[in-house]
DNA sequence: TCATTTTTCGGGTATATACCCACGAACGCG
DNA sequence: CGCGTTCGTGGGTATATACCCGAAAAATGA
């Protein structure tokens, strides 16, 4: 029986699979796939806090507060209080850009592999299965 | 465009979530859907080493041996050298099939929450699809 | 204005995951 | 039977992720 087989452990399997894909293309430029998908939500959405951030992510705010750290190490964002004393402030910098910049052609080349052996509508079929979990 | 958004972290947001239905489900027996199914697996090819565990779960060997010392810890997996001195070999202690035991008919529930939400085909269009990735 | 409640972080702790490297065991070839 | 090679773990390090709790700031209501 196929129903034998752990859904969830089939999800979290093709998770890690694809994620290694684009963590690899992504590797000439130092960051993997959750950085440079944060880094990408924090430029669209900056100057956000922590915790708008985290619900658009879907992460917690704890581990989207974690994340953001490495990355203000690596010096592609900045944090800084904001207006709201609690509140941390969340900005891309000049160097975050330069890397935002160049993973785009990366991260479209995995992409185009995903969607070329999904086939024409595998993608908005996953999408669909996917969105009503 | 639907095109702009990353297939990965479509995946990794899917994979999180469902996670955490099955973790919730298996919480009064103190353990997760990670350490449940490693449990199995190991119950399923026990007496097995880390290596050939890794390779069933597609888990790197470290992460293996990490999440089975867990499992230790807990009285669940017994951790023995096997005939072959390097060899650690895994087999669920008599907690651990108490748990297997118990943890069946709340995992059996989660995946048929699943199966009704996905509908009738539906967990086989998503397989098929996560296979080709 | 002041006390209470709500919000926002940050740190502690724990698991999941991977990569690299060192060590010791087993094995195969002269 | 040695010796070099291969194999299996374990530990170090680092990120990803979550939950809980405490501190500090802001909002709210009397």
């Amino acid at each position: 029986m196929s129903k034998d087989i752990c859904h969830c452990i089939v999800l979290r399997k093709a998770s890690r699979r694809v994620s290694s894909y684009y963590d690899e293309a992504l590797a000439p430029l130092g960051v993997n796939i959750a950085q440079f998908s944060l880094l990408r939500n924090i430029d669209r959405m900056a100057p956000v806090s922590l915790t708008d951030l985290g619900a658009r992510v879907e992460l917690d705010r704890s581990t989207v507060g974690r994340n953001a750290k490495v990355l203000e190490r690596m010096g592609l964002v900045d944090i800084r209080p904001g207006k709201d004393q609690r509140e941390a402030t969340l900005t891309v910098s000049d160097a975050g850009r330069v890397i935002l910049k160049a993973g785009g052609p990366l991260w479209d080349s995995v992409q185009e592999d995903i969607e070329a052996r999904l086939g024409p509508d595998g993608i908005d079929r996953l999408r669909e299965l996917l969105a009503v979990l």
